[in-house]
RNA sequence: GGCGGGUUGGCGGAGAGGUUACGCAGCGGAUUGCAAAUCCGUGUAGACCGGUUCGAUUCCGGUACCCGCCUCCA
C-alpha cells in the first residue's frame, strides 16, 4: 500500500492523506477563466493535479476518485472580449458572442491540455450552469447574517467569519493597514468582497432577489464544489496565487454556509512558473501559450517532462535548455521502447519506488530519476513512463506517422524513403573498406547530416533517421 | 508596508545530522575506417555570519541577495 503525504497549506505541514471516504476520494481544482488560450503558467496546476489524480486512482481505484475542475465562464474579461468583437461590427447579441467565445476557448483548452497528456477530470462544470445554486447560497449567507445587500450589490461580511485569513496567514487588520484595496463606499468593511453585482443592459445578467446581475468571482467554486462534492471533501487545489483572496473567500463562504462541515481537508497549492528566471508577463515580452509551443514543434510530453522536473511547491523555471534536455530524454526513451507493446495499465504494478516518490508529497523529480534508471529494462520503462503520462498512445501514434512518412511505410501522405540512400551509403562504405579511401563515404555522410539526417553506421549496416531539422529538398541532389 | 518561497558542484536538480543522488555537459577508456550511438570509469558543491552537536550542506537564529502574492495576467 502506498501512503500519500501532501503539504497542506492549511497547516503548512506535510500530512499523511486520509480520505473522508476511500470509496469516493474527492478533489476540486480551480480551472481556467475561458476568455483566451491557456498560457504556459496555466498548464502547471493542470499537470501537477493530473499526477495527483493518477496516483489517487492507482491507490484507491479508478472508480473511486472524483476530480472536479471548473470552467469560469462568467467574468468581466470575457465580457470585454465580447464587447470588443461587437465593437468591431459583429451584429450578433452579446450573449451569443460570449457563448461563442467560451465554447471556442473550452475546446482550445481541451485540445491543449490533452496534448500535454493530462487526463480529463471526471466533471468540468461551467459557472453559468450553476447560477441558481449560487443565488441560493448567497441568500442563505444573507439569512445567516454573513452577507448584506447594498445598492444592488451583495457583499460578504468578512468580520462575521472569525477564521478569515487563516489559510493565507493574514489578519484583516493587517491587510487594511496595507491599504491596497479599492474601498467602495457601500462596503461596511474595506475587506468585504462581492458575492453578487448588478449588470446593466450591456452586460450578461441573471434575475435574482437583488435584481438583474451576475455573481462575484469566488462564489462559483463554493457553489459548485458543494453541489458536486458535498459540504466536506478531501482535496482543494490550485495555484498559490489563488490562495489569497480567492481561496480565502471560498473558505469563508463555504464555512459560513455550511458551518457543520469542514469544507476541504487538504489544500494543495502549486508555486508559480517563470521563464528564463523571470515572471512570465505580457509586459516583459516573454509571454506565450501552450499552443505557441506546440505549434513550434515542441511535443506536449516535452512540456510535461519539464514541468514535472521541478517539485510543484517550488517556482518552476521554463528554459530553452530544459526543453532541449527533456526532448533528448524522451527521444531516447521512445527509441528504446518503440518495438514493445505497452502493458495494460490495469494489469501491471508500477515500481514501488516510483509510487513512494509520488506519495512523498508528489516528488515528481525523483520519480523521473527512477524512471531514467529503468533504461536497461525497456518494458518496465515503457509501462512506468505511461503511468506518469509519458510515451502515451498519442505520442506513439505521432511517432508512427513520423516513421512511416520518412521510411516508406504504410502510412498515407507524402513519403520520403531514406532506405535507398542508406543502401547506397552502405555500399560505398563496403567498397571503401577495401580501398581504404573513405572520401566518397564522408562526402555523402556530411550531405545527409547537412540535410538534417542522423547517420548511424554500425558493424551490421547503415541507419538513417531524420531529425526535426530534416529538409527533404536538400536530398534531391543526392539521388 | 503586509504575507510567503528560494539560495546546492560548469548547468539542471534531489535525498539524508556522519556513508555515491541522479541527469546533462566535461574528462579518461572500450568500441568505431572516422564519427554518432552504446558501454565502463571519473565530479573533495552546498550564499554569508553565528549557535546547538563528538560531527551540519542538512536543525536553530541573524544578514545579504533573488522571486512571488497582496493589483488585469495563474
Amino acid at each position: 500500500m502506498t501512503t500519500i503525504r501532501l503539504r497542506n497549506s492549511k497547516s503548512r505541514k506535510v500530512e499523511e492523506f486520509h480520505p473522508i471516504d476511500p470509496e469516493n476520494v474527492r478533489m476540486y481544482v480551480c480551472g481556467p477563466t475561458v476568455y483566451d488560450r491557456a498560457h504556459l503558467g496555466n498548464a502547471r496546476p493542470v499537470l501537477v493535479f493530473d499526477v495527483l489524480y493518477r496516483l489517487l486512482r492507482h491507490v484507491y481505484g479508478e472508480g473511486h476518485v472524483t476530480y472536479v475542475r471548473n470552467f469560469t465562464d462568467v467574468d468581466d474579461k470575457i465580457n470585454a472580449e465580447a464587447q470588443r468583437r461587437k465593437g468591431l461590427g459583429d451584429s450578433r447579441s452579446l450573449e451569443a458572442l460570449i457563448a461563442e467565445r467560451t465554447e471556442e476557448t473550452i475546446s482550445w483548452y481541451h485540445a491543449d491540455m490533452d496534448a500535454l497528456g493530462a487526463l480529463r477530470p471526471d466533471q468540468e462544470p461551467r459557472a453559468t450552469a450553476f447560477i441558481g445554486q449560487m443565488i441560493a447560497m448567497i441568500g442563505d449567507l444573507i439569512a445567516k447574517g454573513h452577507a448584506y445587500e447594498k445598492e444592488g450589490h451583495v457583499l460578504f461580511r468578512v468580520r462575521s467569519y472569525q477564521n478569515y485569513g487563516v489559510l493565507s496567514g493574514r489578519s484583516v487588520d493587517d491587510m487594511i493597514a496595507g491599504a491596497r484595496v479599492e474601498v467602495a463606499p457601500f462596503k461596511e468593511d474595506p475587506m468585504d468582497f462581492v458575492l453578487w453585482k448588478p449588470s446593466d443592459e450591456d452586460l450578461p445578467g441573471w434575475d435574482s432577489p437583488w435584481g438583474r446581475g451576475r455573481p462575484g468571482w469566488h462564489i462559483e467554486c463554493s457553489a459548485m464544489s458543494y453541489e458536486l462534492l458535498g459540504a466536506s471533501f478531501d482535496i482543494h487545489g490550485g495555484g498559490i496565487d489563488l490562495q489569497f483572496p480567492h481561496h480565502e473567500n471560498e473558505i469563508a463562504q463555504s464555512a459560513c454556509a455550511h458551518p457543520e462541515a469542514g469544507f476541504a481537508n487538504y489544500w494543495v497549492h502549486n508555486e508559480m512558473l517563470q521563464v528564463e528566471g523571470k515572471k512570465m508577463s505580457k509586459s516583459l515580452g516573454n509571454f506565450f501559450t501552450v499552443r505557441d509551443l506546440l505549434d513550434q514543434g515542441v511535443p506536449g510530453e516535452v512540456i510535461r517532462f519539464v514541468m514535472l522536473g521541478t517539485h510543484y511547491g517550488k517556482p518552476m523555471d521554463w528554459t530553452e535548455r530544459k526543453r532541449e534536455e527533456a526532448n533528448n530524454t524522451l527521444r531516447y526513451w521512445m527509441d528504446l521502447t518503440w518495438e514493445l507493446e505497452p502493458t495494460n495499465l490495469g494489469s501491471f504494478q508500477p515500481e514501488q519506488k516510483l509510487l513512494d516518490a509520488l506519495g512523498d508529497d508528489m516528488n515528481t523529480h525523483l520519480a523521473l530519476t527512477y524512471l531514467r534508471a529503468l533504461h536497461h529494462q525497456p518494458q518496465k520503462l515503457l509501462d512506468n513512463a505511461r503511468f506518469l503520462g509519458f510515451l502515451s498512445d498519442r505520442a506513439r501514434e505521432a511517432e508512427r506517422d513520423f516513421r512511416n512518412t520518412f521510411r516508406g511505410g504504410f502510412g498515407s501522405g507524402p513519403s520520403v524513403d531514406l532506405s535507398a540512400l542508406a543502401l547506397k551509403l552502405d555500399e560505398l562504405r563496403n567498397v571503401a573498406k577495401e580501398s581504404k579511401n573513405f572520401s566518397a563515404v564522408d562526402a555523402l555522410k556530411s550531405s545527409l547530416i547537412d540535410a538534417g539526417v542522423e547517420v548511424q553506421m554500425t558493424k551490421t549496416g547503415v541507419e538513417l533517421r531524420p531529425t526535426p531539422n530534416f529538409d527533404p529538398s536538400k536530398l534531391e541532389a543526392l539521388k
